[in-house]
Formats: C-alpha cells, structure tokens, sequence
DNA sequence: TGTACATCAGTGAACGCGCGTTCACTGATGTAC
DNA sequence: TGTACATCAGTGAACGCGCGTTCACTGATGTAC
C-alpha cells in the first residue's frame, strides 16, 4: 500500500495524463473537469487539491508533454539524423492518428474536428483554395509542382500560425520572415 | 428608406462581418451571439431570423471570407507573380496583425492568444523545442541555418494542422507527404 | 504494540454564472379595397 | 389617396443547461505517548 505523498504524486500523474489525451483529443473548451477526474479515478471534488484552475491543468498538461519530447530528443545525438527523425515523426501517419500524445499545437485541430460538418467544410474550402491557386500558378500539375503547393500552403499556416502564438514578437517576425523566405523560394524551384 | 428586403439583406451582412471579424480575433467559444449582433446593431432575440444557430453562423462566416478571398484572386492574372503575391500577402506583417479579414485558419491562434500567460508559455515552449533541435543539428547558426530551422518547424506543424483539419483522408495524406518531403529536403539544403 | 487524537484527502451536493435558445409581445411595413 | 387589416421583423425577458468552483462532511492515514 502507497504511503500517502507517493499515492499522490501517483494520481497526480494520472489527472495529468488523461488530460493531455482528453486536450488533444477534444480540446480545450469540450473537456470538463469531471471527464479528466473520472478518468484519472477520483471525482470532481477533490481536482482544486492538485491544481488551481482548469487553465492551470491545461498549462501543466501542456508543459508535460514538451518536457517528455524534450526529454526524449536528449536522448539522441545531436546531428542531421536526429533532425531527420524529428521530421519523420512529427509527419507520421502515427502522429497524424495519436491523439493521446501529440505535439500541442495539433490539439488546436480538436476544436475544427469536433465542430459539425458545415463547419469543416468551410475551413476545407479554405485550403483548397489555396493550393488551387498555387497549382494554377505553376502550370502543367505534374507531381512535383503539386508537392510544392501543398508544402507553400502548410508553410504559410504554419508560420503564421506560430508567429501568431509567440508572445515574443521578434520571434514571430523571424517566423514569420523564414516562412516567407521558403515559401518564395520553393515557389521557384 | 431601404424596402423591407433589402434592409434585412444589409443587416445580414452587418452580421456576418461582425461574426468574420470578432470570431478572428477572439475564437468561437470566446464570442456571443450578443457580441456578434450588438455589433451589427440589433439584439439578441432577432438573431435566429437570420441563422439556424451558432454554428451556422460561424460556417457561413468562414465561408463568407473564403468566397472573397477567391474573388480577390480571380481577379488577378494566373501565374508565378500571383503565387508570389499570395505568399507575401499571407505572411505580411498586414496579415499578422489584421484580425477583422484574416484567412479563417489562423482564428485558431485566438484560442491560445486569449488564454492565460501560463498556457501562452506552455505552447510557447513546444516551439522553442522544436527549433533548438533543428538549430543543433544544423552545426554552428548562420543565419540561413536558423531561416531553415523555421521554415522546418512551420512546414512541420502547418502541415499536420492542415492534414487534420480535413475530412478527406486522400487529401489529409497528400498534405502530410508534401510536407514531409519539403521538410526533408529543406533540412540538407 | 495499542489507543486517542489530529490531519489530510476525497466525496458529492450545491452554487452561480454565462450563454444559446425560445417566446409572447409590439411597432412598423406592406396590401386590399 | 385614405383607411383597415395582415404580416413581418425586432425586442427583451425568461428558460434551461453545462460546467467551473466551493464547501460541509467523512473516512482513512499518520502521529504522540
């Protein structure tokens, strides 16, 4: 039987990471405290004896799931190889799946997903035009030219994306530029 | 004085461009239909003469932008300058700052932007990582290093944001792949 | 080792608030003659 | 052109629900002696 700080640390762990699966899979707004209690194996009221608030959760739940990625990239040396892995993962099909142990921007996604289907749609209709414009603008769709739309549309909204999180604003602005940078000059490969 | 039609034909726009514009710069969850219509002058209670619920508004909001945004593009020449000028156009600092006419993706942000200091740095962090594993492995930072670990970092999460914001899993893979093999190729630059 | 007490952690009911949605009403716009 | 009536659109109060947060209580864990 657990002495008692240790039990605790325990469950503490457990709130901790159904919330991150609950965050990334639902988002912020769709997961209530009660489903995250429940599924750690406590009740509603005793949430307020580990964290402060719902946001204060959501801050940990976050900040643990960078500190295991960071963790884990220690793990490897440094060099192009890891870079490579780090790439390969982020894009897997297993990461594209994961919602239990994403990056936390992607939970971001949760909020479209769970919307209803007019909702997706006009957000679809968003990217298709996009990349309609860019293939247009290359010319004849070969393979390669498509390849590259795809990737100009997901640098624009990447970058902005992040730029736009990113309290600090020289930072979004160097995002911001390196995104604008590629992107032209992938538009002229 | 405008015929009865036409009067509720420009208060249905007032509506939409309150919606586009607040929606952007505060996210879904954050605006109230009150918000939304004391902005287009009217009150709660006529709101459902117009649309069938929230959500709705929301869908025909974002398709309201995205049908502007193609008309603005359909009335420039196909071609690299037009793909040249949609790219600086989406990551200009205009882009970055405006909040009533933004491409509808990128109201996502507003849901981390309007959330607490902590959940801020939390995300903040999971970037930071992102780019200091690439900064590493590229060797000593030059600049066009440090442009490159950007650029990875925004095609990375652009394009998995991208993959799993759409229904069509052909067209979720397409993006996925483009990104990844852009990524790849931008890390041996 | 055993007993008495103090402290701590978890429970579940209740509170309060915000907000999407509904509804009875009213005044204004249009139509019939 | 003027009057009587019908219809339509907007109002604001009220409803209902979900959920974050609080709280009085209880049983279990630990401590003193």
């Amino acid at each position: 039987m657990p002495t008692r700080p240790k039990k605790r640390q325990l469950f503490r762990e457990n709130i901790l990471r159904s919330a991150s699966r609950l965050f990334n899979r639902h988002g912020f707004n769709a997961v209530s405290i009660d489903n995250v209690m429940a599924e750690a194996g406590l009740t509603r009221g005793s949430f307020y004896t580990y964290f402060s608030s719902k946001t204060d959760l959501y801050a940990q739940s976050v900040a643990r799931v960078v500190g295991e990625k960071r963790s884990r990239a220690a793990a490897i040396e440094p060099g192009r190889m890891r870079t490579e892995g780090v790439i390969r993962d982020y894009l897997s099909v297993r990461h594209f799946e994961d919602v239990d142990d994403a990056w936390p921007m992607l939970g971001l996604t949760a909020e479209i997903l769970r919307s209803d289907p007019s909702v997706r749609q006009a957000f679809e209709a968003a990217l298709r035009l996009l990349i309609e414009i860019f293939e247009q603008d290359m010319g004849r769709g070969n393979q390669s030219d498509r390849t590259r739309a795809f990737a100009i549309a997901a640098l624009c909204v990447g970058g902005m994306v992040l730029a736009r999180s990113v309290e600090d604003r020289g930072l979004a602005d160097t995002m911001r530029e390196a995104a604008l940078a590629t992107a032209l000059r992938i538009g002229q490969w």
